[in-house]
DNA sequence: CAGTGAGCGAGCTTCCGCTTGACTT
């Protein structure tokens, strides 16, 4: 008996099915041992020695496949084929004390090996596509663990622990208890903080247009875009009395069609989705948040109707694409079929491609056959990722484009005028997935062509500020950065705001929050190497030497050890605690005495300057009254948060009253996507 | 199912990245 060890039990379960009785496949369900979680876990002192416990939540786990281990002629560790996947094999060897062939990969772990070793075959095999072929052909090519690329994995790993677990206890110190800070959540928290000073700070700049209804057999609109031989740029009419000139000075002249270009456009389908991608575009389709798409994307996952949810590839088996061919094919013709198979790159250079993209696992199941078995939200999912993969396949689309000159003229001056015109020639893969398009007709026209106007009209704009990030467009952000993995997205986003640092408005918008603004400045000023944007992409650097064996891993954790904790002790004596205090001219009701603004871990709040003698304080904003507590009847139902950021709602009156519940009492909340929808499955 | 601050100094908080379950309070 060989035994297979994969990370997820879907997996396990779906390469069952490709290999006979000698084989048993079990999952370890991700990392089975990482740095203890209540202490540092790493003897900086000692040459960065890490010390690994099993994780509390693996531990039957490994016993589990500890005693399966024992019963089998050879152990196939087949983690996924990234830092991560190698470094998890690695690690399974020593939680299974395993002798591998290669005894040199236990001297590396000295924590390592009380009990007794065993004695079977260790292999390494990788693959990416779960196909039958792609996994026979892996068994035939098994390897070594790549020690190098686990090496990258730790000094991953301790970076992140020495960032973390350093800057947060100083947090503590200096701001207020239970706050964090991290190599990924604080830049997270610093894209929400400078987004929306640049808002604040926003300038709004004015600026005119001229546009003119002209008719030939229809009308049609087009824009001023040169004066004489001057052509216009966005700015160069700046105010109304510019604008009202020129349209005084167009006052006789005559008009005509001066130029028409026609020309063939091609819209190339989107690739198909990774777990960034899929998250960015569920929100703006279905509103869902990161949070929910994951969720839906395991139960689709779960039931085998896709691949796997968290991925940075492109990729598509050669399988995959010859079903979406014939489906193709079936269903539209041969003329909506990509005349040569459609492959897509990654351009990140982070991207560790251990997956495939994200697709149907079986092209030939039309969502609508799927609706009765599936819940609205996962038929909703599973149609997006069904279309946005069958597309990826398909011809493109073809537009023309029109583009025509208009001169005006009369005896003092010219005028050109353009509109431009869009028709869909051939919808090819735009027949599945439809996507926002500007399409307009323009009448038939020839060169010379006499206008009539219709009207002529200036009009005032103002440029915008950029927008809010939401959850999707701040995943895409970090993704462009190369910060954070596809399966972090979702739970860094929910971390910043369980800390509070960002909320997110009634439009889902992200704001910082007061304590967000004051942590980010304080490690912005003192800090800037790790809150740095490029800081991620440099470790990343460096992490390549390390698995490309230029590098040992311990002298790049020196290197940033080094600065960074003389830097740490400075600025804990350096820095004053950050308590801001406000005056304000209302008087305690308990005692008498002035109230005053104090900053928590919550934010701002109200407080009894007698403190300690007198304890009042009162939350800053009024809290919405959401009817009264059934219960006392006296005290207000009021929103509240729990430590771990649930929402809950309670009576106004605690602790007098213990009044509480987890169903929102107001009227009609908005059904599906709320933060704290434990998403029930409805059967 | 729960809030903040000071200081006595108990006992606690915290990172990122792999994976899914337990809880229906």
């Amino acid at each position: 008996m060989k035994f297979i060890i994969v990370e997820s039990p879907t997996k396990a379960k779906t390469i069952s099915k490709f290999l006979g009785d000698d084989y048993k496949i079990e999952s370890s369900y991700g990392h089975v041992r990482d740095l203890p979680e209540r202490q540092l876990g790493i003897d900086v002192d000692n040459n960065f020695e890490p010390k690994y416990t099993i994780l509390p939540k693996a531990k039957k786990r490994v016993a589990e496949l500890k005693s399966a281990a024992k019963k089998s002629s050879e152990v196939i560790l087949a983690t996924d084929e990234d830092r991560e996947g190698e470094a998890i094999a690695w690690h399974l060897v020593q939680a299974l004390s395993l002798n591998t062939i290669d005894q040199k990969q236990l001297t590396n772990d000295k924590s390592n090996v009380k009990g007794q070793m065993l004695n079977v075959k260790v292999k390494r095999i990788v693959f990416h596509e779960i196909t039958e072929s792609a996994i026979k052909e892996a068994l035939k090519n098994p390897r070594d663990i790549d020690l190098k690329l686990v090496d990258a994995q730790q000094a991953r790993r301790i970076l992140d622990r020495l960032v973390g677990y350093k800057l947060s206890p100083l947090l503590w110190k200096k701001v207020a208890k239970g706050l964090s800070a991290g190599r990924v959540q604080s830049v997270a928290v610093r894209l929400v903080v400078e987004r929306a000073k640049e808002i604040e700070d926003f300038k709004p700049e004015e600026y005119h247009t001229i546009s003119a209804i002209l008719l030939k057999n229809e009308e049609f609109e087009a824009q001023l875009t040169q004066i004489g031989k001057d052509k216009l740029g966005k700015f160069s009419i700046k105010t109304t009395a510019e604008a009202e000139k020129i349209v005084a000075d167009l006052n006789d002249a005559k008009w005509h069609v001066s130029k028409i270009e026609k020309k063939e456009s091609k819209r190339q389908p989107l690739p198909p989705f990774i777990t960034s991608t899929l998250q960015q575009t569920a929100w703006s389709w279905f509103g869902f948040g990161a949070k929910q798409t994951m969720l839906l994307a395991q139960q689709l996952y779960e039931t085998g109707l896709i691949t796997y949810m968290r991925t940075d590839s492109f990729n598509l088996s050669k399988d995959s694409v010859a079903a979406a061919n014939e489906k193709i094919k079936k269903d539209f013709g041969k003329n909506y079929l990509s005349a040569t198979p459609r492959i897509y790159k990654t351009k990140s250079k982070t991207a560790q491609e251990a997956h495939e993209a994200i697709r149907p696992t079986a092209p030939e199941k039309d969502p609508e056959k799927l609706k009765e078995k599936l819940a609205p939200q996962q038929f909703k999912l599973y149609d997006l990722i069904w279309k946005r993969f069958i597309a990826s396949q398909m011809s493109s689309a073809i537009f023309e484009a029109t583009g025509i000159a208009v001169l005006a003229e009369n005896a003092n001056n010219n005028w050109t005028f353009r509109a431009t015109g869009n028709v869909l020639k051939f919808d090819g893969f735009l027949k599945v997935y439809p996507q926002k398009l500007s399409e307009n007709s323009l009448p038939l026209l020839k060169e010379k062509d006499a206008l009539e106007l219709k009207e002529l009209g200036p009009s005032q704009h103002f440029t915008e500020p950029p927008a809010y990030y939401n959850e999707a467009s701040l995943i895409k952000a970090l993704e462009e950065y190369g910060i954070g993995r596809p399966s972090t997205y979702a739970p860094t986003l929910a971390t910043i705001q369980t800390r509070r640092y960002v909320i997110k408005d009634e439009d889902k918008r992200l704001k910082p929050t007061d304590i967000g603004i004051l942590v980010n400045n304080l490690l912005v000023k003192h800090f800037p190497d790790i809150v740095d944007i490029k800081f991620t992409a440099r470790m990343e650097d460096s992490l390549d030497e390390i698995a490309e064996g230029k590098k040992e891993w311990q002298p790049v954790i020196r290197d940033f050890w080094e600065p960074f904790a003389k830097n740490l002790a400075l600025k804990s004596i350096e820095i004053k605690k950050e308590v801001s205090i406000e005056k304000t001219a209302l008087k305690c009701p308990e005692c008498g005495e002035e109230v005053i603004i104090r900053m928590g871990r919550f934010g701002k709040f109200y407080a009894c300057s007698g403190f300690p003698k007198c304890k009042y304080t009162a939350p800053l904003q009024e809290q919405e009254d959401l009817g009264s507590c059934s219960k006392c009847n006296t005290g207000k139902v009021v929103k509240r948060r729990t430590k771990k950021g649930r929402t809950f709602w309670g009576c106004s009156n605690w602790p007098k009253c213990d009044y509480a519940t987890w169903e929102n009492p107001e009227k009609n909340p908005p059904p599906g996507d709320s933060e704290d929808d434990k998403q029930k499955e409805d059967e």
